[in-house]
DNA sequence: CTACGAACCTGCCTGC
DNA sequence: TGCAGGCAGGTTCGTA
């Protein structure tokens, strides 16, 4: 479900109901996710206090006194801040409960999301291999055309690569490259150090407006007070196969790569 | 090393 | 109304 606007939109979400605050209670209804959720885990957290909640990648990252928790949405997780006990239904795995009364529960109907929890968050296997993230400075046109010289798939893939830069999905990847008017499926190494200049603004640029509007709500993407994203107003080419590209309305072509939708404009982006 | 497809799941929408 | 089939915002894993 969410890419990075979302996922950092969940963290401002839940950040201030849940810092400074001390666990009372990890509850765990159904522990199947991606990785199931272990026992001890709860043990461990309980009567800790969140110090704070950062992102990195697509990775919530709740720091505590000791160790951290980390928590991936997956494609359907997500997270509601409750103010007290209610009623859980189908799919809501966990709550983690503060001592103030603060609920904070997690939902997750496909189950590719996660729940870990960490004594070394940055040695975790998952998170060692990730690249850069890509609203910082290190994540520049030269970083860019440095790595796709060494690549001959297509650009949207490489895009899509958390190796190279995290944060980037189905969604955005398509914008960004309509923005820059690439074509998706052009060779990684054929693009120009001017491209990857003004490509990284345009990721920088897509990603930073999501975040302001609130993420992008297709279906079920909500954040951690229930409010959806309006991001998708702005779309330009997502979801929009067939119909008139906003910039010269010839109709926008489809195409799958490697299992993903990819939507372009066959004028707009060479 | 890169590149690609399959796999992991459930819910929802479409078409017969 | 029912049911099969396809599709979905992510990531890892196995195989060329």
């Amino acid at each position: 479900m969410p890419e990075l606007p979302e996922v950092e939109t969940t963290r401002r979400g839940i950040a201030p109901h849940i810092e400074g605050k001390r666990f009372t209670a990890w509850t765990v209804r159904d522990a199947r996710l991606r990785w199931p959720i272990e026992p001890q885990w709860t043990e461990s957290v309980v009567g800790q206090r969140v110090q704070a909640l950062t992102r990195r990648s697509k990775y919530l990252v709740v720091h505590l006194e000791e160790g951290q928790i980390l928590a991936h949405l997956g494609m359907s997780g997500q997270f509601r801040v409750l103010p007290g006990a209610t009623v859980p239904e189908k799919h809501d795995h966990s709550d983690w409960v503060f001592d103030d009364g603060t609920l904070v529960r997690y939902r997750d109907p496909r189950r590719f999301g996660s729940l870990l929890y960490t004594t070394d968050w940055q040695q975790h296997p998952l998170i060692t291999h990730l690249g850069p993230e890509p609203l910082e400075e290190i994540f520049d046109g030269a970083y860019l055309y440095q790595q796709l010289k060494k690549r001959r798939g297509p650009i949207k893939s490489a895009l899509m690569d958390a190796r190279l830069v995290v944060g980037v999905g189905n969604i955005y990847a398509n914008e960004a490259l309509f923005r820059t008017g690439i074509h998706p499926l052009r060779a990684s190494h054929r693009i120009s150090l001017a491209r990857c200049q003004r490509l990284v603004e345009a990721i920088k640029g897509v990603l930073s407006q999501a975040i302001e509007e609130g993420g992008t709500t297709l279906r079920d993407y909500v954040s951690a007070t229930g409010a959806p994203g309006y991001f998708r107003v702005s779309l330009a080419v997502y979801g929009r196969a067939g119909q008139p590209c906003v910039q010269c309305e010839t109709p926008l072509k489809e195409v799958r790569l490697s299992g993903r939708i990819t939507v372009y404009c066959p004028r707009c982006q060479r």
